[in-house]
DNA sequence: CTACAGTATCTGGTACGCCATAATACGATT
DNA sequence: AATCGTATTATGGCGTACCAGATACTGTAG
């Protein structure tokens, strides 16, 4: 019997492990701000707001730890991570060079399925911006790269910048908020879209770091502006 | 009292936790092939082995197994993870960007300093081959990259190609055996510093790029190679 | 009002126990 | 003898209790 088949009649389970569901919990209430930077997780009154033991709540900071979107103070636990300024800007130049990467292979390929999948992203962009939907925008710029990404069949690049985004995730939904952002990033990414329709990968190679390039600029400016305030 | 008195007084500590020795004994153990892609890593056996407690093991599994160097079969438990050939020439792919984009900031630097530490990672490299002590090129090798980063403070990037080579490093350590590499390896990364040096920042990506994409082409031989006898 | 001692808090780490599941071995039935 | 059902074992998932060491807090005595 063909492996396929097999998987077709493979009855469907839950499978995920407490571990995991607490994780999502907690990765989520960090990345939308209800852990704030700075903020100690202290383990058991982690365990009293998740409702699950110590053994799961450890293992849960660990994993957030390795993400970088935890670290942990000798002798003090675990904070939420704080982000600095520069570190940021690396993290988006890091994207703009693998999502730069990811769109030239796309132009390279010539597959008029990734043209039209982009669209469809693309197209979820501007709804959610017309609707005011921010959290809309977000899961669909998201949706646009890994289609990007995976297109190609580059999911360890997209495990990569995926890792990388969590930790600026409420920067990014600080640039999405921008006045401009709503006319300029959907334009930016029909460049793309664009230069991938005629296979032309430079110029897809181009549009993409400047995507990015402009998301970090708005970062940038927003962050520095923050910084006396708080 | 100033803060840097009263630092350089500090009594210096091991300040390493258990669980951190712990992990890097299980991550060495698996990067040199004590522990082999696929074997299971049973939780109360590596107890036994590493002298911890159980809680410790299992926060270091999950920290390796964000690292990708631990699957995890749901009911069955942590292996090491497999390496296949495509995911392997997705990381040099992506190393491939990072460094040349590097290799690129650094030329466009133009300081003496960072060709001079480049050039004594070189010697080191060169000097280690010529003992035919591999253990050595691989240290030099990751210090030439290390320095690449860190001279234009790109420490972000420098944690990710890091998180992704010990994915690779037994290819690693099996594709600077090859022949050639011993004369090829060290030409083509003298090719980076040479174009770093003359400010040459197109140069040097591409230099660095050619550098990761040959050492990619033989990992990929070798890899195919041993497939069918494995 | 300050210095110091005691106390509360919290993490790092350990030990142990319970349950669920998967695999295997074993035994009974046809 | 083949098959089916059951008991056992191995193992991970999870919880609880406990201790040691570091730190932060607090109240009191001088």
């Amino acid at each position: 019997m063909s492996g396929a088949l097999k998987d077709a009649i493979r009855v469907e389970r839950p499978a995920k492990t407490l571990r995991e569901l607490a994780l999502d919990k907690v990765r989520e209430a960090i990345v939308n701000g209800y852990f704030r930077p700075g903020d100690r997780l202290v383990e058991r009154d982690l365990c009293a707001q998740l409702g699950v033991s110590r053994t799961v709540v450890r293992e849960v900071l660990r994993h957030l730890e390795s993400e970088g979107l935890v670290a942990n103070l000798p002798n003090k636990g675990p904070i939420v991570a704080q982000l600095d300024i520069d570190e940021a800007k690396q993290i988006y130049e890091i994207r703009g060079a693998l999502e730069g990467m990811a769109a030239r292979l796309c132009a390279e390929r010539r597959s008029p399925e990734i043209v039209a999948a982009l669209e469809e992203s693309l197209a979820g962009i501007r709804n959610s911006y017309r609707d005011n939907d921010m959290a809309a925008v977000l899961t669909n710029t998201s949706s646009f790269y890994h289609t990007l990404f995976t297109m190609v069949d580059r999911n360890v690049a997209w495990g990569v910048v995926n890792l990388l985004t969590v930790r600026i995730n409420h920067l990014r939904s600080m640039t999405i908020k921008t006045e401009r952002r709503s006319i300029e990033g959907p334009l930016q990414m029909s460049k793309i879209v664009d230069a991938i329709r005629r296979g032309d990968g430079e110029g897809a190679y181009r549009a993409a770091m400047d995507h990015v390039a402009a998301a970090s600029a708005i970062a940038e400016a927003v962050l520095s502006a923050k910084k006396p305030a708080d």
